[in-house]
DNA sequence: CTGAAAGCGCTTACAG
DNA sequence: CTGAAAGCGCTTACAG
């Protein structure tokens, strides 16, 4: 197959030529290093600019230089959740006047060689991993030579070689318990959590807090029931559920809103009054959740975003010692209280 | 500032020196190319898979090879538009053994310095263009060198560079013209279309083909109202537009679903009855329009993603000479009917 | 301050 | 069939 000639673009030894200088100097003005008379790095400037050269970022890469690209790591786009998360990083890596790459890879293998792609293939500076699969920590992450950033994900092990990665992640613990707490203060006393997918870790936390919330309080039953995982399993579980059982719940508290919104449909086919018989909660606060007036708890997505570009900059660029922020952050969730769940006389609604 | 020693991992040369031959030869095998000996070939292939080689994309790019790496420029991840195509596409993608890359860049500057980067730095063997702002079709395309797929766009001039790109469009008229007759059957005869961002294509054209589809009947007012991009600015832009006019509309399309949201809202706060004295529509259905029971017009975007990579390996690959299917693709988007905007007496809701 | 040279990891004519 | 060599675009010791 013969090789179609390329429009190539100017390239620094062209700038070199043009500026009566040589790549070495270039390359020294580019990257605003010392070593360049002034005279000779304004008229290298200047051819620089008149030629709109832009340095390419494979040369730079392959010399294992800083590219000015940071990878993003996600397993769906299905989910809002991603969406916004990456969103927010993208801010804020292009507030630093870098660039984002995202790729995607929902199974653990395509999850690691989109790594390698990333990493070791040096395009980027740094990665972000947002939602892992948690099956990710049984893999060593020092072997890799660029800065690591977990998103909604923390290694099981701190000894692990993962200690080094730093991370963002979501405080589970406290917005169950005032969920729980919120349930519990409208009356319920049976209930159910819809649990989301296995290998994602704030399902796994989401889950175990909810039991331990639950436990707390005498005379509540919780359980867990699982597959309900979109919105459409969502349906037939509830149904299969609550023909099941001989109690019925009186709140079930799913792991997303979509499953929340096919666990409603479910209750209208059944002509199950909600609130009053069955509380419905979801979590993530999903656009439409509002309008749907559906209890939730909201998810601080952009910020998640901002904080992990912002710990991975300061990985990527540790000369700029100045005043350290943390490395490890953990963000707050808040509760939205809506009809699905208010079945007490105050129904404020702000 | 002194370089970390990095963890190199094995390259091309060391697996040439493992299996006794030489760069060439292992080049010729990741490549399934002819001129190695049958038992060389296999020796090599051992090496390679024990040590879970993978050739560099870097040095692969830098020499103008293939990649293996698709790009995908997109502007927003807010709706989940974006977010589904993109999904479409890396199915795709995979099911060809490459992988896509994202970059997310909302205006116009920042779409030209992504494309750059992908595309001028060879990290990829074409690019999906997706919902680029119109502006993009003033710079030309036929200085880059590689292959372009347009998404959920089309060049105003058939003439320019740009005929070199392929393209997959959604068929604005035919949905349209749908659902301005499905409103009209309803009896409305007072038609109101908040119209999104002007520089996004499809929002050019629908804003023109409603006018146009409204036109084809007598007696039927229709106009357009602009600044209602957001589910947030359709509130207030409903209530300063009904408070505006004396004659109230008695139809409202939304160009999305999410400011059908807001339109609903802001008739709620009005008491306006939906859809007895307003009909109100979106488009796009987006997870739990349904659930909200909203007209809207139904887009094929995993199928606009599918597409749009096919067009684009064959692009890549013209090798593949066989059956070459068409490089510009026009996609039938579905009108579903729900209760926003049934007022006639046979409300048939399957 | 300045620039020639080596090298990052590959692929591809080219000569043997 | 086989392998040495050039080159993709850059950065960085190194010598002047």
């Amino acid at each position: 197959m013969n090789v179609v000639p390329r429009a190539r673009s100017v390239n620094v030894l062209e700038i070199a030529k043009l500026s009566g200088s040589s790549k070495s100097a270039v390359s020294r003005v580019i990257q605003n290093q010392p070593g360049v008379a002034p005279e000779m790095r304004a008229r290298i400037q200047h051819i620089i600019r008149a030629h709109h050269f832009q340095p390419s970022i494979l040369g730079r890469a392959l010399r294992g230089a800083h590219t000015g690209v940071i990878g993003v790591l996600a397993r769906f786009m299905g989910s809002g959740f991603t969406a916004e998360v990456i969103r927010g990083i993208d801010d804020e890596v292009k507030r630093k006047g870098s660039q984002t790459m995202c790729m995607l890879a929902p199974g653990i293998d395509e999850y690691i060689r989109s790594w390698r792609t990333l990493v070791s293939g040096r395009h980027v500076d740094g990665v972000v991993l947002l939602a892992p699969p948690t099956d990710i920590f049984k893999y060593p992450v020092d072997e890799l030579d660029k800065p690591v950033v977990l998103c909604a994900a923390e290694p099981p092990d701190k000894a692990s070689t993962w200690k080094a990665a730093g991370s963002v992640v979501l405080d589970n613990q406290t917005a169950m318990k005032q969920m729980v707490k919120h349930l519990l203060d409208q009356g319920c006393r049976r209930l159910i959590y819809l649990a989301g997918q296995p290998d994602i870790f704030d399902c796994q936390e989401r889950e175990r807090v909810f039991l331990e919330a639950a436990a707390e309080r005498k005379g509540v039953r919780a359980s867990v029931v699982q597959g309900a995982w979109t919105r459409e399993l969502a349906v037939s579980v509830v149904h299969g559920c609550l023909s099941a059982r001989k109690q019925k719940p009186d709140a079930i508290l799913c792991w997303n809103d979509y499953v929340a919104m096919g666990c409603l449909q479910a209750l209208s086919e059944l002509d199950i009054a909600v609130p009053e018989k069955i509380a419905v909660a979801g979590w993530d606060d999903v656009p439409g959740a509002d309008h749907l007036d559906v209890t939730t708890i909201r998810l601080p997505m952009l910020e998640m975003g901002w904080q992990a570009a912002r710990i991975l900059f300061q990985k990527t660029n540790p000369g700029n010692v100045g005043l350290a922020s943390p490395s490890h952050v953990s963000l707050q969730m808040s509760l939205q209280i809506r009809r699905t769940t208010v079945r007490r006389a105050v129904k404020s609604r702000a």
